[in-house]
DNA sequence: CCTTATTGAATGAATGTTCAACAAATCAAG
DNA sequence: CTTGATTTGTTGAACATTCATTCAATAAGG
């Protein structure tokens, strides 16, 4: 129908007209890919991990229905590559903020805390996706292993940088507990964004995270009213 | 079939033929929907929200297929039942551990985090349950008010407690900020147990959440490197 | 042409809901 | 207390719907 090829541009910035969209079949092939992970995430966002159907992915993408089946071989598997794909962009921001940070402790902490509340990676769309796969993870291992990846590599990363700032700044907490105390109040703060709880907004939670680390690093972090990156 | 009748006792602990069961229809009609409330819980858990039927509930209470729309008018109605049930559970429970505290700030807050990792609360079948919630909630209004009702009277009371030990104690931090903190980290722990990362128990999660209290409170908490509730 | 991508209708399985029949408890009358 | 009538609870099969998957036909690119 007419109003199917209608609706691609409005959904899901699905098209990208701008590049090489004629760039033979294999580059067609990953676009092809791409557009409907993006209309994947969409539809999880707006319906729910238990109401998303491929008719509305399909739909959400603008195209026919049989179009999922020919690029993924099934439902599962399109889900799958759904979350990877956001495993592998949380994972890749997460790193390039590590590594800019540079070797100050205090400034990777604070960055990585940052990273979690960049407009690109918390945003509602995709914190109701990750909160849909979670809510499914526990009875599926695919799910519980990628979303498990996720936070290994990155908790590891915190624990680390606690215990340097702790024998670096004569600290007397516990390393882990701390890092992992940060990791699950991040995951938590996630939480009560992506349910809308009492008007929290991403600068708001942001700001909990800091009044953690000032109470947590009084030497590294300072207590600030207003916004503000305050590295002290 | 006689075999469904003899699962009746193994799932769900659903019949309890100790109490008052022959109290007639009235009473009869209570104890069912309980009974069917707990194998949707355990349907939760077991399969996830979007691969719980009808059917296996009521398998699950080793009743007959059609018995849930009887006690229950749709599958809908249903899990509002359960998710609304969980909500007065978990209610019930920090409330009551809040009122046993007395009126040391300190104690009460000792007591709610300790609550939060009591095991009738906070065991595998009903963190996934609530996850399984969480992950729909943001799609479904009536979900976000149930679970958003559980947060907002729970996080008033730390907010409280927090303005209360702050003036008290002469501390230094932002009340509302600390208080949504361990909101958020209690609720992250949560997510953390119910993946099963990282090998967390319930009792290393509740090691966390001491610490951060440690540290946020040091005039009142001490850190302990065994185990105990160390209330300084 | 020939390969690849795409379409949309057909198919079959899964599942929520309905309902007529049945069982059991409650009550009324004898 | 017994018996019959009525309400209440329960069953399982039938029904209708939704949805993932398949596939023959078609369009597009090389």
């Amino acid at each position: 129908m007419a109003a199917t090829m209608k609706k691609t541009e409005s959904l899901a910035g699905a098209d990208l007209p701008g590049e090489g969209e004629k760039r033979g079949r294999k580059a067609s092939k990953e676009v092809r890919r791409h557009q409907l992970i993006e209309a994947t995430i969409d539809s999880l966002a707006k319906r729910g991990f238990s109401e998303t159907t491929m008719a509305d992915v399909a739909d959400g993408a603008g195209l026919s229905r049989g179009i999922v089946n020919f690029h993924f071989e099934s439902k599962e598997k399109l889900l799958v590559a759904t979350l990877k794909h956001m495993a592998d962009e949380y994972s890749a921001h997460w790193r390039a903020a590590y590594q800019k940070a540079g070797d100050d402790p205090a400034r990777q902490i604070a960055m990585l805390v940052a990273a979690d509340f960049d407009r690109s990676i918390c945003n509602r769309r995709k914190l109701a996706a990750w909160c849909a796969f979670w809510g499914e993870a526990k009875s599926r291992p695919t799910y519980q292993e990628l979303c498990g990846a996720r936070d290994e590599a990155y908790q590891n990363v915190f624990v680390e940088i606690c215990a340097r700032l702790k024998t670096d700044s004569g600290y007397d907490y516990a390393a882990y507990e701390t890092a992992a105390g940060l990791c699950a109040m991040l995951e938590g703060l996630w939480l009560r964004l992506m349910m809308g709880t009492e008007g929290m907004t991403r600068e708001s939670a942001h700001q909990v995270a800091r009044e953690y680390l000032a109470c947590v690093f009084p030497k590294q972090f300072s207590r600030e009213r207003s916004g503000g990156n305050a590295i002290a």
